[in-house]
DNA sequence: ATGATCCGGTGTATCGATTTACCGACCATA
DNA sequence: TATGGTCGGTAAATCGATACACCGGATCAT
């Protein structure tokens, strides 16, 4: 099998000089006869030539890769994104690297200082901590930031994009989903950490809530884990809200959860306590997840448009390498569907 | 914020020459007086300095990057997989670089030709496809590949190293667990393709049955997909196999799936025929994936140790690094372990 | 005394692609 | 006849780290 080959045996190959390839490699073929220009294709050709990433990169300093960073890809919602994302990244010749932050900040920059010194410019950044802070002396000296469901905050560093459903309607829509079923005790399960789309999902379910003529105040409310334990995975934190909160006197008629993960770890919840999903209790998740519709009862869930997100997160990066710098810092926002499915069911 | 340091930066700063420096960077600082070391020590702290990974990666043609091809992210056993080897490989300093292969060999060179350019000599690969001839190529001119879930096969290139369970046991205990539990009418189901831990978990299936004194040809069995039909996701694949199984005569009482998004499937297929699993049949999956605990009814499962296999695999490569071309070819295989849970019963 | 070896380094070519500066030929214009 | 501009292309510096060749002085064995 032969060795790589190299710009400079291209050139050999074409009789012209490496610039000339260099040029013609880099779509800078009018500086040239068409002729000239077939030549060194027919040789790349024949040489099966494929240019050196480090070389380049060591040039340019660019690299053609996509960061993407995940709470856990053990949640098969991050799973199947970056499975989306990949594949819409691979069609424009971008690689994808993976991180997995664990909502850790420390983690997170970890990651990107990382990618960073990989000469990664552009990170589709999907755990939406409150703060960048922490990020923001890499957005200053040039990294491209996707925030992927958490809009822009205002402290944010300017010049960073956002896609992402709209949480507000999403926590609206799976709350009114539950009040026309008649339920009048709602809560809202998601574990301590605060997220910004926890945030808004939260304020979509209280709006959802006073439109249903009900007050929040009476809503049963879970404290969430102690100060200082550990984060919880999502199925544990659903389980653990479900025994907390029907350990008190007045427990909800149905569930709200933060996550399809964390929805599942309710039902298991309630059928540890002999409850039945549906029937007596009702759970919504969101994000609608493969398994969402497998378990049994199947969950009524949020859905958020996957494909579509992550080939417009790659649609981002793409456009900014054409566009240069722009002004305008892209903010997109689609529309969540709502899923109904066996978890709900009219209140007894 | 300062531009990033360089190794000449380092080299003035430290008094020394940007050589002496690179011997420090690569550990070979016995060749210095032990004051020299520290004062370079003490320039890469102040400066902040990092190497440039393409610099670096251009010069010695190595990059510290393993590759990870898995069948499909959106499984969450690879899910778990990726992040515990993640979590392995950071910890030695390298990253890990992601690729799903929907267990299309040609999107599989396609992969290990992308990773390949990216300079990474280190792939961890997860499809168990009965052949290697699409990747020789490249274990010829160096790569070092580890097979999980795939044992080395008597045509395969040399030098490439394997993990992961005894598929043969973990078949076989699983349908002992059946046999034991009263079964006689056991079906193994799968999709149609032709992958290496699918034909030896059926081996162990064989070999239980076998030992159970009864006839592996009185087993219901599931011609599988029609040909020239494309591959179904694997929750697909059990819901079609048991519709299919129970359209017959004599369907069977206990299913054994290939893996537990399938037997999750096949559940799924069983509700559909209004059959209660558990109660009325028996099914078993392969992975232990977290969500087994959380389904209802929880799924017995053959669990497959992630955490240590993962170690084991970055182990592969960072021991690799250190022994050049050392003889052997490790083939590590783990010992599988049932987990019992609600999903399987006692025959009626 | 002599050559060999070790110590603690340094100088510099090199990896492969990009990019700036520049060059000769040709053409148009004044 | 100059002048200047465009076309089609080349030579060489450059990115940052590595590693080979080498060097002067000290030590050691014969």
């Amino acid at each position: 099998m032969a060795e790589k080959a190299t710009i400079q045996q291209v050139a050999a190959a074409a009789g012209v000089s490496t610039s000339t390839v260099s040029n013609v490699l880099n779509g800078r073929s009018n500086r040239m006869l068409p002729e000239t220009r077939d030549r060194v294709f027919e040789a790349i050709r024949v040489l099966d030539y494929r240019p050196n990433r480090a070389a380049r990169q060591l040039r340019t300093g660019q690299s053609k890769t996509i960061g993407l960073i995940v709470p856990s890809v053990s949640n098969p919602f991050w799973g199947a994104f970056a499975r989306e994302l990949e594949q819409a990244a691979l069609g424009d010749g971008y690689n994808v690297l993976l991180g997995n932050s664990e909502r850790n900040p420390e983690r997170e920059r970890g990651y990107v200082e990382e990618l960073w010194d990989n000469g990664v410019r552009d990170i589709v950044l999907c755990t939406s901590l409150p703060s960048l802070d922490h990020l923001a002396s890499f957005v200053e000296r040039g990294l491209h930031l996707i925030l992927f469901d958490r809009p822009v905050q205002p402290g944010d560093p300017p010049l960073v994009a956002s896609i992402g459903v709209d949480n507000f309607i999403g926590g609206s829509i799976a709350t009114t989903h539950l009040t026309e079923l008649g339920h009048r005790r709602l809560a809202f399960v998601s574990g301590s950490q605060r997220s910004v789309n926890r945030t808004v999902r939260h304020a979509g379910f209280v709006a959802a809530i006073q439109e249903a003529g009900l007050d929040v105040a009476d809503m049963p409310v879970w404290p969430g884990l102690p100060e200082g334990v550990e984060e919880l995975e999502a199925p544990e934190v659903g389980r653990r809200a479900v025994h907390e909160l029907f350990a008190s006197g007045e427990p909800p008629t149905a569930i709200i959860a933060i996550n399809d993960m964390t929805a599942l770890g309710a039902c298991k919840g309630l059928r540890d306590l002999g409850l039945r999903v549906g029937a007596d209790v009702s759970v919504v998740g969101f994000d609608d997840i493969p398994l969402a519709d497998l378990v049994s009862p199947s969950l009524t869930t949020v859905r958020q448009p996957i494909a579509r997100m992550a080939s417009l997160a790659v649609e981002q990066v793409v456009s900014r390498e054409r566009a240069a710098d722009r002004e305008s810092t892209p903010a997109v926002l689609l529309r969540p569907e709502l899923i109904s499915r066996d978890s709900t069911a009219a209140v007894r």
